[in-house]
DNA sequence: TATTATTTTTAGGTTAGTCTAAATTTTTTA
DNA sequence: TAAAAAATTTAGACTAACCTAAAAATAATA
């Protein structure tokens, strides 16, 4: 049984470990999880005494089985309640993070399976990010940036790769959405930032910074 | 902002001056908390430090103002949690109380409201006990207790007052639900156990300890 | 009312999770 | 490859929430 300290820091391992191959740093998930490197340390040592993790001094820390089906069950429940605060309670996607933070770690299994049922077993939370199954399974896609798509290309935007509301209330103001048409009508050479046409109606101005965040097909 | 612990002090301490009109003692709460005396006495000090509660040594405790319309919250919360589980999930009413203990703490105002409505604002949770509104109001109702009711009558079911799931399972058993008619057919004089026709359908027998937890109109 | 019993509080200790400051190890660079 | 820089761990402290054992206050009883 973790705590939500234990499961937040799985989280947060997970996810570096997806972004940088390799074993995650000390350093890194003392910044990701908003604490002192000595904490981190700390807690490293208990999570390994646990089994959730293979730690070595100095050198990094991964997960073992066991810590990544913890992990994943974590990030399904996340999911799930994002998928339920919007459909169901009519959040903006801009909104439904913060809340699932807490939600994510409430204990009953019972429940998660019953509310994807309820749901209708959703593939994907409101951001695009795909939903593990209750095994622990989950597709890996792979995304392109919007960043890297050439001029005259058109492509459906699938996902963020940042979830901040400040980010996401930016795509609500450009009227871009999950599943909408955009085409790359003119790259500028100095700053990167593009002119897109959406749904074939309006055309949008997005900056490099943004369209590095803007996943696609 | 109070911690999960606190929250929790607060509700049993709000419980516990309805059952008892006085100041509740910390006997009473370590009963009810499940801890003993002494870490009641810590944690009323901090209590009374945040102004939360009322505490006199040696006296015992009352909610300040403050300290019961969060109390309420809570309860609002718990209460439309169990409705969203029963009415939208299938749990069983014995089987949502577990579950809404931890999710009655999820912190966001706007997530009760939209929840609320979600819900159709509903009066009563599974037990049938009223739901706070937003401004912490709750009709007081005067409920009897089924063991009061004279040989004879006929009531309807309107709740529970124990919500253990073992004693709401006996309760299904005997095809007892929130809403049903009873009719008290015959009282034992020596261990005042009864007989109920249900619905007029059913006869079962209900002992004194059942009847004195099913509450009735 | 004096003594005993019960209730409550205080004293001192533990664990999880955090911190700062200092020590140690690893990495980089000259 | 030796010195400097960066990353990491250890040492020592703090808070919330609990514990046991002992002391103090209140209540009950002879
Ligand atoms: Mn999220
Ligand atoms: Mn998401
Ligand atoms: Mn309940
Ligand atoms: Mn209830």
């Amino acid at each position: 049984m973790q705590t939500f300290t234990e499961e937040n820091y799985l989280k947060t391992i997970f996810f570096l470990s997806i972004d940088i191959e390799v074993w995650v740093s000390t350093n890194a998930l003392a910044e990701s999880t908003n604490t002192r490197a000595a904490s981190v340390s700390d807690m490293l040592k208990r999570l390994a005494e646990k089994g959730l993790i293979n730690y070595q001094k100095y050198r990094g820390v991964r997960l073992t089985e066991e810590g990544e089906r913890l992990a994943l069950l974590v990030i399904r429940k996340h999911r799930l309640w994002e998928v339920f605060l919007a459909e169901k309670l009519q959040f903006g996607w801009d909104e439904v993070h913060v809340i699932a933070e807490e939600l994510e770690h409430i204990r009953s299994e019972r429940l998660v399976e019953k509310l994807d049922a309820f749901l209708g077993h959703p593939q994907f939370d409101p951001h695009g990010d795909p939903i593990p199954d209750a095994d622990g399974q989950m597709p890996a896609f792979r995304y392109r940036k919007l960043s890297e798509i050439n001029e005259g290309n058109t492509v459906i935007v699938t996902g963020v790769s940042e979830h901040s509301s400040a980010f996401l209330q930016h795509l609500d103001k450009s009227g871009i959405m999950l599943g909408c048409q955009v085409k790359v009508q003119e790259i500028n050479r100095f700053d990167k930032s593009i002119h897109v046409l959406i749904d074939n109606q309006q055309t949008v101005f997005i900056s490099h910074e943004v369209a590095k965040n803007l996943l696609v097909k």
